[in-house]
DNA sequence: CCGATTTAAGTTAGCGATATCACAGAATCT
DNA sequence: AGATTCTGTGATATCGCTAACTTAAATCGG
């Protein structure tokens, strides 16, 4: 470990400089600062007149180190490029922030490495809870039940979560791709193929299996050629599966008419794919993808999407969380509704909007 | 502010507990653990054995009090949708992971206040350095002017910094800007449009002043009429600008025949309006982005744009803060060079790629 | 074989904050 | 009036950790 020498240019003022210039004791600093216990309008007075003046900033460090309690709360993200992590953390905020607690972030750019990593940064560092909002694996199901038993709060999003002691939060994905893809059977498509995983690891895909009984509740039976992505397992699909997938569909006997992507992204891709092979959309073959990107309204055309409620979500983890840092025990999950949006990749008659 | 109860299941472990598990005093356990001092092999055993045993960690902030450094860095970041955060996160990593440092990000989410409350956590929290990443205010240069006086080691990425203390690193958008509308103009484009801000307000935008300059150098005088966007300065412009941009511009005497935007999200709503009105891309109107951000080769046609190198911008400023950190105490600035890709959005003959 | 060095521990004293106890004077109650 | 409560303040002891000092045995070189 190399060595490190501080620069320390001037000492950060303590409270001790506060008492001295405010001419009073530290403890009634202190209190003058807190709002607690009682003091004097003019002790008070003064004790604020030295905080102003000297720049004074309590050392959180210190603080916590007595209190137990930092009023801090982590995020913990899969990475940050995420078109929903954004979202996420606005909606954490608007509900952390007016109860004084600071959010810090971390990543674990989907390795569960860093992740556990992360992880453990935040609780060396004494949060008072946790959130997060990582695609669940073995190792990282086993470093989460180790935080609960250490006691610290935790609240999950989108993901399935097997132990107690923890609040869930979580989109119905099941509902929206079911919706989406009735919405596609309704506009009369009868072989609808699937993007995003290989048919193999899509047993936990909440989405692939929205879209599997969409179909057989239509009374289409889902075939295994239609399915095609990367095999991964939960890996986040792409682009670039999007246009490869789209590809392979093509080359199909009888390819499908409709195609339903397990992301905006892969969709983009497929689209992509669709306008090189010359295919129009949705005449020849429609899309829908799931998420709304900001960026799915301008698309070309306009992409048919599933829009979760995201920033709703943090809001309700965070409320989750409060509640257990506050001393709740019971466990509690939230499911929230997906909505549909459709656009014109598989719907024509629609008015160009962005809506 | 509200009161909270605590939760406490069981204490956390301390150096206490483990020297009377392994039987030796805290400080033979403190060596033990830091690798500090003279300590036995049989002592070093017995205290690794009770660490492992009872599962400890040690007190962060117990620690700090002490030592007065927290192995731990503050990112403020604008927001983490931006395509770049995720990257510019990943290359601060991969510098200050292997020393030892943790990386805690916050974010402004555009607003200053935020912004400010923000920098203001990681100050209270003493981080032992800071990589500022937001735009260029007079309020925030006011917060980092007193984080420098605080003697906080500091470095910005992508803002231009009017004072002494700071390390910088910044693209050289002025260039990447300038070589993708010379591109224009070899192409055989006279007139040229520039999409993402008001005439009035482009003094700071170096992008700006490439597209500007790049005009004038091929001896075309840039018209106020061809550069519409929004008036609010330094402000992100979004699809929507890039949309209406276009719908503007395309309403003039003599329309420009190529546009310059002034990133990729404002580029891909001028292709969309551009599809809208019936112009095809780039025979009627040729289309230059800048961000290489992952969308731009998935749009129809793929998009021309300038890549940053963003990761390197991580790493390098992650650079600059250890050295500050460890002592450096004159100024460094870095300037890296941007690349121009051109796809079909401007240049029909190129092969259909994805690169 | 003896002083000097090296190795291996333990003791003490804080870091900067707050909880707790102690105490004095003012205000209120019976 | 005397007891009781309310105000306002300060002294002291920790929180969990490590720097600095101290002690004591082991090792070493001439």
């Amino acid at each position: 470990m190399p060595r490190r020498i501080p620069v320390s240019t001037t000492r950060p003022t303590t409270l001790a400089d506060i008492a001295r210039q405010a001419g009073v004791s530290v403890m009634t600093a202190s209190r003058a600062i807190n709002g607690s216990g009682y003091v004097s309008e003019d002790a008070r007075k003064s004790v604020m007149h030295a905080v102003e003046k000297l720049n004074y900033r309590p050392n959180l460090s210190a603080r916590q180190l007595k209190v137990r309690r930092l009023d801090a709360i982590g995020i913990l993200l899969p990475d940050i490029a995420n078109p929903f992590s954004s979202e996420l953390v606005n909606g954490m905020k608007r509900v952390l922030d007016p109860e004084g607690y600071t959010v810090f972030i971390a990543t674990g750019n989907r390795s569960t490495r860093q992740e556990d990593a992360s992880l453990q940064s935040f609780l060396d560092h004494r949060v008072d809870g946790l959130i997060v909002a990582t695609r669940g694996t073995a190792m990282g199901d086993k470093a989460l039940r180790s935080v609960v038993q250490q006691g610290v709060p935790l609240v999950t999003i989108g993901r399935p979560i097997h132990f107690r002691g923890v609040d869930s939060v979580t989109a119905n994905h099941y509902q929206g791709a079911f919706d989406a893809v009735t919405h596609l059977i309704r506009m009369g498509h009868k072989r609808i193929g699937f993007i995003g995983i290989a048919p193999a690891h899509g047993k936990q895909l909440r989405r692939y299996q929205g879209y599997l009984n969409a179909l057989r509740e239509a009374g289409i039976e889902p075939r295994e050629e239609y399915t095609v992505g990367p095999t991964e397992g939960p890996a986040f699909a792409t682009q670039e599966d999007g246009y490869h997938g789209m590809l392979q569909l093509a080359q199909l006997h009888r390819p499908p008419t409709a195609i339903f992507a397990r992301n905006d992204f892969t969709a983009i891709g497929a689209m992509h794919a669709a306008h090189t092979l010359g295919l129009s959309i949705p005449d020849d073959v429609a899309i829908a993808g799931f998420d709304n990107i900001p960026l799915a309204a301008f698309t070309m055309p306009p992409l048919t999407t599933v829009e979760q409620p995201i920033a709703q979500q943090g809001e309700e983890a965070a409320r989750f969380l409060l509640e257990r840092i506050r001393g709740r025990s019971q466990d509690r999950t939230a499911t929230m509704e997906c909505r549909l949006i459709v656009r014109q990749s598989t719907d024509l008659r629609l008015r160009n909007s962005h809506r």
